[in-house]
Order: C-alpha cells, then structure tokens, then sequence
DNA sequence: TAGATTGTTAATCGATTAACAATC
DNA sequence: TAGATTGTTAATCGATTAACAATC
C-alpha cells in the first residue's frame, strides 16, 4: 500500500498524527472524525482527508476513523514496526543527552551502540550501553551492522565518519551537526536537527510578534 | 524594511543562508552570485533571489552579492543583533545538554537563568549560571524580565508554567515538549523541536530509500 | 561598451481547500 | 431510511521556477 512520491509535506505531519491519535487512544478515545481530529490539531478536515488517502481508505463513511486501527497504520507508514538499529557517535553532552532522553523504541529504532574518540569517556555506561572508541567503528559495524547513527559530533569531523559509515551499510543518519550530508552523499536518508536555525527563526518570530 | 506576510517557507530558509554566507566570510570569499550560492546550497539561483528580494535588494545587478554585506542584512532580518533575553527551564539531561552545547549569543539570544523544581539540583552550575528552584520564577521574571523560555519539561508540566511565563511577559518559546503551546495559546512565538517525530521521519525515509 | 547578474514579472507547478457523490 | 462522514474530484491558492528587461 506504499506508494512513491508522497510530497515532504504530508511525511512531514505524519508524527504528528502518531501522536495525537495516541493520546486519544490513552484517552479512552475509540473513534475519531477528520473534522474533530482537525479541530483538534489545527488543520482541516480536508488535508487530513487528503494526507491519509495517499496511502489508503483507513476511514469508514459515516463513522469517521477508528483511532487505534489508524494510529498502527500510520505506524506502519512511518516503518516503526520494522525495527532498524542506530547508534550515537560523538558522546559529549548532546550525544549523551540524546542518548538518555530519547526513546529511540518507539520510533522504530533500537540502540545498539555508543562511540566517542575521547579516550576518558570510553568505557562509560550510558543507558546500560558502554561508550566504544570511535577506532573500533569498523569491527562494530562489520559484526552487528546498524542502519543509522545520530550524529553529535562537530562539522569538521562528519565527512570522514559519514563517508566510513556509509561504506560500512549505514544509510540513514539523525544529524546534529552543521554539515550538509544530503548534500554530499547520495541515496541516504538524512535528518538534520540545527537549534541554531531554530533559534533564529525564533528570534525572528519574537520580533515581528505584533505586525 | 520589515514588510509583514513573508511566507514560513522564506523564514525557515533565512538561518540557513546565513550559516552558508558565514562559511563563505569564513573562507574569505567576498562576493557570491545567487546562482554560485544555490550551487554550493543545493538551491536555485530564482529561489534565493525571490526569498531575498522579499526584504530588500540586497545584490547589485552584473555583481551579484556581498557576502558579509548579505550576512548581515539577513541577520538583521532575523533579528539577531536585538539581543533578546532567555531562560531554560528543566535542567535533566537534555536541559543541561541544551544550555551547555548551544551559542546563544550567537542567535539573538542571552541566557540569563536556569530552572528546575528538583531540590537537589538548585544551586548547581552551568555555564556559570546557577540553577534556581522554579518557584522563584515569578520573583526573577519581574526583576529580570526574560522575552524568552526553552522548554526542557515534561508534557503534563508545560501548560501551568507556560501560562505563568505569558502572564509574566515571555513572549517566545523554544519547546522541547509534546505540549502544543501554539494551539493553546495565542499571540506568542514557538518553535517545536521534537527529535522523536524527526526519528519517525527517518525511519520513513530508510524505509522508502530505494524506491 | 559588452558581459554578467540582479530585481521582477509571468508561467508553472504543487499543496491546500472546497465541494459533493458514494456509502456506511 | 436519514444522517454523518468518508474518499475523491475540482477549484483555489500560493510557492517555485523560468524568463527577461534593467543596470551595474
């Protein structure tokens, strides 16, 4: 039921269904129509309509949706149910904040490894998972072979690990640094996390509040 | 030069041009045409010129642009040489991480407090910031008048403390909670930053690679 | 001046919204 | 059956791309 060419747009909201149509399961909530599930998230019942039909008829006329059959559709969308294995390189505070605050289960991931190049963190447990050195990347990948790595280390050191990782079977990364992966390797998923941009976007909507 | 109705997708391609025309200063290149920065950004050159020519001209025709002389203009756009005031509240992993690991001066911002209701972490030290108990936030808000709160708190907490904020005159929010503050509160600015939808997009992503 | 590249208008493309027949 | 709400087609709106006259 996966069809090709679905626009970024609709992806891009489909997290956020999951999430919506989650809490109103934990709400006892059963049945769900798109002109409530729209009210509810600030959309309209149409796009709503329209983003889920790319993928199928979960709906019944006259009734609406069943809230726990289309969150696990959705689900399966996204992929989450086909677990792929991820690892964080670069343990400093983000990578080790990411690591203990992400539930990376939920969103169809399990993390299987740590890896920093600074020789005092190695050997650490995060997690119940030690921190590898980033010279044992090699020998990792080649025996438990992870689909995807967080990236929490800087610019200057992503093109070499990226360009290794890739090699090595990863083909999706969730990166945090300021280089453009995308941008420089083909056929990979990348997801990039810039707080900076966020910020001043922020700043940006702070200061034009009022017109 | 501020004109209003400038459309999310100009606002959210700003910071970017601005790390890009960074790097360009950085590697001493002084002038860029649009059609050599949509190149190197992986744009087009119409693109640019239109989000651009949104604000200003800043290029001069047969020339093309000045790359400092753009930074800046775009920077002013965003408003980072209005230093906005910020605070942090909830300082576990990821608050510690956030205010550790982010340049905030940078983006318009300076942190001037950090939050969290845990006892036994008021009184520590990040970036030479003590950690206050949240209940002091009203005290310090009057004193100190922050514009602008990064949210590092559960769900079920935001909406007491958002509220309380608003009211005390904090007018942005950076939030890393699953509370949506934009749909329940009007006149504010927020950015969401939700590495778990990001991770679902990811999972999509890999899981549609080679089609 | 000739060449280059902008600023800007026009054309195209795609996303969102509206409308409604199908149907539960 | 009558009412509700989907799935889907058509209309609208807006973003991106292309084209080109203005001009440095």
């Amino acid at each position: 039921m996966q069809i090709k060419g679905i626009s970024a747009y609709v992806i891009k909201r489909l997290p956020r269904y999951y999430r919506f149509l989650g809490d109103l399961s934990a709400a006892g909530i059963k049945r769900i129509s798109s002109g409530e599930l729209a009210k509810r998230m600030g959309l309209t019942a149409s796009q709503i309509r329209q983003d889920l039909n790319c993928f199928g008829g979960f709906g019944q006329q006259g009734y609406g949706y069943n809230t726990d059959i289309l969150r696990e559709e959705i689900g399966n969308i996204l992929g989450i149910n086909n677990t792929k294995k991820i690892i964080v390189i670069g343990m400093g505070n983000l990578g080790k904040a990411i690591t203990q605050h992400v539930n990376f289960n939920d969103k169809g991931f399990s993390l299987i490894g740590l890896f920093d190049e600074k020789e005092s963190l190695v050997g650490n447990i995060v997690r119940n998972i030690p921190i590898r050195n980033t010279n044992q990347l090699d020998e990792f990948c080649k025996e438990n072979h992870p689909d995807a790595a967080v990236l929490c280390i800087p610019k200057e050191a992503v093109y070499p690990i990226a360009e290794h990782l890739i090699r090595l079977g990863v083909k999706g990364f969730l990166n945090f640094s300021h280089y453009d992966l995308a941008l420089n390797f083909e056929g990979i998923a990348v997801e990039n996390i810039h707080f900076g941009d966020d910020l001043m976007k922020l700043s940006y909507k702070i200061k034009n509040l009022d017109k």
